[in-house]
This record gives structure tokens, sequence and C-alpha cells, in this order.
DNA sequence: TTCGTGACGTGCA
DNA sequence: GTGCACGCCACGA
């Protein structure tokens, strides 16, 4: 089936929408979800231009390999941190225990 | 219109 | 564990 740039969009805010606080999930998972595998990277590009102010938990996307998509230090990887913390996650040596934090439904 | 880039994933050496 | 190649796709120059 064809889906437009809008409706791919659409997809993958309301998968990460769904995300509930506490839990974390990769961009492949998000792709997968919202019915575009092996997109990971347009999650991203998503994510990207998302205003500041969304409403959207952006923040429980990271790669699979359990470290943040951005460069340890940046003030971007700062703040994802930071709220992920907040949320009770741990972050063990820069990186998070996907085995026991991942969304799954 | 073509080309390079990027908030990625997976497989393999 | 690390590095590299390839796939995927929207976007800006």
């Amino acid at each position: 089936m064809t889906l437009s740039k809008q409706d791919k969009c659409q997809r993958i805010w309301q998968v990460v929408s769904q995300i509930p606080a506490g839990k974390v999930t990769s961009y492949g998972q998000v792709a997968e979800l919202a019915g575009l595998p092996r997109s990971a990277r347009l999650v991203g590009t998503v994510l990207k231009s998302l205003p500041p102010n969304s409403r959207l938990p952006w923040h429980r996307v990271i790669q699979s390999k359990g470290t943040l998509a951005f460069p340890a230090g940046t003030q971007r990887y700062y703040k994802q941190k930071k709220r992920l913390q907040d949320e009770g996650i741990t972050f063990i040596n820069e990186r998070i225990h996907m085995k026991t934090y991942r969304w799954q439904l």
C-alpha cells in the first residue's frame, strides 16, 4: 500500500505517543510498528523535525544498542538522559539495559 | 534533478 | 567488543 509521507509521520507519532513512561523502545521498533520496516532513519528524521513544544515522548526512543542517538556530552544528549532518569530509567556506563526497559506490547 | 547527509538497524569479519 | 558495508528514505543545497 502506498503511504504518503504525511501518513508515515502520523503513524510514527502515534506509535511514539503510546510508549509508557519508564519504558524505552528503539527507532527500528517504532518504524516496524508504524508499518515501515527497515526505516529506522526515517523515524529519526521525523523526530528531528518535531516542534520543541510537542507533547510526544521522543526521549523514550533510543538506539537498539541501548545508547542515545546523540553524541555523549551534547546538550540534547544530556536533556534526553535526564528525562529518562526522571522516569526511573537507570543508566549503566552511559547506556540503558534494553532487556529490562524495552517496551513490548 | 541529482547528491550528500543523517536523532538507525542488521549482518559479517 | 569494534569496524565496515549496505539498506532505507526524507530533506536541503
